[in-house]
DNA sequence: CGTTATTTTGACCCTGATCAATAAGGGTGG
DNA sequence: CCACCCTTATTGATCAGGGTCAAAATAACG
C-alpha cells in the first residue's frame, strides 16, 4: 500500500470505509470532499421487517443507501389487492429523485440497515456531480431492465414457472456468483409466502402448492420455512419458461 | 420576435424546428452547436406496421426519437409467449444506453417516423452534457414508474380492469388533456387486440369480450374496430380496479 | 407447554384460456 | 363499383389453472 493510498483513505469518512455503496453504489461516484460533506448529513438505521419505510403519497423527506437486508417496493389497489413492483438488496439506491411524493410504498422486508440522507444534501450533490447523476441513471437503467423482466413473468408464466424464476432471482441476488453454471445454491428467503404471492401476482395457497411440488421433483428443498437449497440451478433454470 | 431570437433560430437546423423532441424530448437539452452536430449524423426514417426496429440480442447500433406513431417494445419466451413491456410515443427517446446489444424487441405499431443517429453521437455527447443525462435520467425514472404501474396491472388485475386501465392509458397519451375530469375521448387505437392482450397479458379473445363488455355497458363505442370513444371518462375510471 | 403466526393441504368454484366457427372489414382487381 | 379474398375481430362451447374458503400441520415464541 503506498503513501498516497493512506492519505486518500485518511480523508474518507470511517464509517465509509467498508460500506458496499461506496464501492458499487452511488457513493463511487463521490470524490472523497463529496463524500466526507454527505456523510456529515447521513445517518445509519435500523428498521424491523414490516416497518414502513416510505409511505404512499408521502412526501419524500430522504434518501437511502440500503446496506444489509431487502427493502420490497409496493403498490396497492384501493380494495387492499397488493403488488410489490420491485426489491431492494444491498448496496442499492432508495428514493425517487425530481418528485415530491413517492407513488409506491416501501417497506422493509427483513432486517434492513440503511444510511439515510436528507433530499437536499443529494440533490445539491447531483447538480455539481455528473458521474452520481451517471450512476444513477446506470442503476435506474437496470432496474427498468429487471421491471421489464419481470412484466413478462407477471404477463406471460405459469404458477409453477413465476415460483422457479423467483428462486433464480433470489439466489442470484443473495450470491451473484450463482450464474456461471453452478451447481448448487442455498439461501434464506427473504419473502414471507404472501410476499412471494404478492410479488408474483398469485395467492399464497398457490404459491405454497408450486413450492411442493418443486421439492416432490427434487429440484429443492426446504429447512424450517424459510432455508432453501437449490441442487442443480440448472435444473431449475429449465423449469423458469426460457 | 426580436433579432436575438431571429439570431438563434438559423442556428437550428431546419428540420428540427417542428420538432416535438426538441421542445420535450431528450433535444431539448441540447444547445444550438450540439443540436448542428447531432443533426448533420441524424437521418429520418419512416417505417410501417409490424416492421422490426431493433432486434432482440442484436447489437445496438443506433438510437431514434420517436416522432410520429407508436412502437412497441416487446420480450417473448422461447415457446413463442410474448409479452409488450413498454410502448413509446412521440417524442420518447428509443434505445438503451451503455449496453452493447437489446434484451427487448422493438417493432413499429403503427406507422412510424423516427430521428435516427448512430450511437457514438449520443455518447459522445452524453459525457459532455450533463443536461443530456440530466434528461435521460428523467425519462428512464418516469418509464420505470410506468413500468410499475403497469406491473400492478398484470398481476393484480381483473380483466375487465385490465382493459379499462389500457384505454384509460392510451387516451391519456393521445390526448394527454384527458385527464382533469374530461368528459369525453375518442381516439384510433394504436394496437390490434392481439397486440393489446400482450399488453395486458391475456388472450384476445378475452381482450375481445371485454370490448364487448364495456360496449353493452354504455362506457365506450367502437367503429370500425379501431375508433374508440369513451362518452364517460370518469365511470371509465371507475372500472380501473382504483 | 400452551398460544399465535405462518405454511401446507384439501375441496370446490370461477375466471379466463383454448379450440372452433362465424362475422366484419379492408384491399385488390376485374 | 362490386365481387372476392384475406386478415382481424367477435362469439360460442368447453376446459383447466389458479383463486377462494376452510381446516390441519408446523414453526416460532413467550
Amino acid at each position: 500500500m503506498t503513501v498516497r493510498q493512506d492519505i486518500r483513505s485518511f480523508r474518507i469518512p470511517v464509517l465509509c470505509g467498508p460500506c458496499k455503496a461506496r464501492h458499487h453504489g452511488v457513493c463511487g461516484a463521490l470524490d472523497p470532499d463529496q463524500l466526507v460533506a454527505l456523510a456529515k448529513t447521513s445517518s445509519r438505521q435500523k428498521r424491523e421487517p414490516g416497518v414502513e419505510l416510505i409511505g404512499n403519497a408521502e412526501a419524500i423527506g430522504s434518501y437511502s443507501n440500503v446496506l444489509s437486508g431487502v427493502v420490497k417496493l409496493t403498490k396497492s389497489l384501493s380494495d387492499g389487492r397488493q403488488q410489490i413492483v420491485g426489491l431492494r438488496f444491498a448496496p442499492d439506491f432508495l428514493g425517487r429523485p425530481f418528485k415530491v411524493e413517492s407513488a409506491i410504498n416501501a417497506e422493509a422486508a427483513t432486517t434492513v440497515s440503511l444510511c439515510t440522507f436528507p433530499k437536499g444534501a443529494i440533490e445539491r450533490m447531483m447538480k455539481e456531480s455528473p458521474e452520481l447523476q451517471n450512476r444513477l441513471l446506470k442503476q435506474t437503467l437496470n432496474e427498468l431492465d429487471a421491471a421489464r423482466e419481470w412484466m413478462v413473468t407477471l404477463g406471460r408464466k405459469t404458477a409453477l414457472e413465476k415460483v422457479a424464476s423467483f428462486l433464480l432471482m433470489i439466489a442470484r441476488n443473495i450470491d451473484p456468483a450463482v450464474d456461471p453454471a453452478a451447481r448448487s445454491a442455498c439461501f434464506d428467503l427473504p419473502l414471507t409466502r404472501v410476499d412471494i404471492a404478492d410479488f408474483l401476482g398469485l395467492s399464497d395457497e398457490t404459491v405454497s402448492r408450486q413450492f411442493t411440488r418443486l421439492r416432490a421433483d427434487g429440484l429443492i428443498r426446504i429447512e424450517n420455512k424459510r432455508y432453501v437449497t437449490v441442487d442443480s440451478v440448472s435444473r431449475l433454470e429449465q423449469r423458469c419458461g426460457g
